[in-house]
DNA sequence: ATTATATAACACCATTTGGTTTCGTGTAAA
DNA sequence: TTTACACGAAACCAAATGGTGTTATATAAT
């Protein structure tokens, strides 16, 4: 599924994969009991999980018969850079509205 | 095109869209103008811009024959939002390390 | 009045996405 | 040694995505 790099801002526009990264940051789980918090199949899970190993939120490692999934959040790192550039145009708003009540006072 | 709705998310998730929204946050630009820093079609910034406008992350206003796209980066915050939770789950290492740090002097 | 421009509205297309079901295989439990 | 279980791989599908080109319309410039 996807031979293409998914990278972290196409793995986490899904509702589902965003789900299953919070489930991940409370607890390593298996395919099998992540499938269990949601209404589709093991194997729609599955590929979710292989999108967020292409963008390195996840990794997986077999153990025994099943595969125990855990939370690699450093990816995230990206998104953030991302967003601080833009934050300087709406955050500073606030910033500006200080600067107005300060002068008001 | 797409009558159901984007949200924020999804919307940063193409390339393209970021590099819009990055150009938007120098300066408000008609769809032509955006369209001269991409090797699409007009048609194709303009069904981006579609997408952007459902996610509230830019507005455009008709100022005679032409169309001026302007930036609108306070949806962002919910995409910080999210971010922040996640970030207890790596940037925490840093305090941790600097508790081993700190310990050791 | 005519012509050029900026965009909107369509229709269309290939590929990707998000899902399914089926079948095969390795591992654990009876 | 059967049987049950967790997973991987494959084939398939409908809808969404990211693009295209054509045509129509309103506005600006000649």
């Amino acid at each position: 599924m996807t031979a293409v790099k998914h990278d972290v801002f196409q793995a986490i526009a899904d509702p589902t994969r965003r789900a299953v990264l919070q489930l991940l940051s409370q607890k390593q789980l298996t395919i099998s009991e992540i499938t269990a918090h949601f209404p589709i199949s093991r194997t729609a899970i599955a590929k979710h999980l292989g999108i967020l190993s292409e963008a390195r939120l996840v990794s997986g490692e077999k153990v025994g018969r099943e595969k125990i999934y855990h939370l690699h959040p450093e990816p995230l790192t990206e998104l953030k850079q991302w967003l601080a550039y833009f934050e300087q145009f709406w955050e500073n708003k606030l910033s500006i509205l200080k600067h107005v009540v300060e002068d008001d006072e």
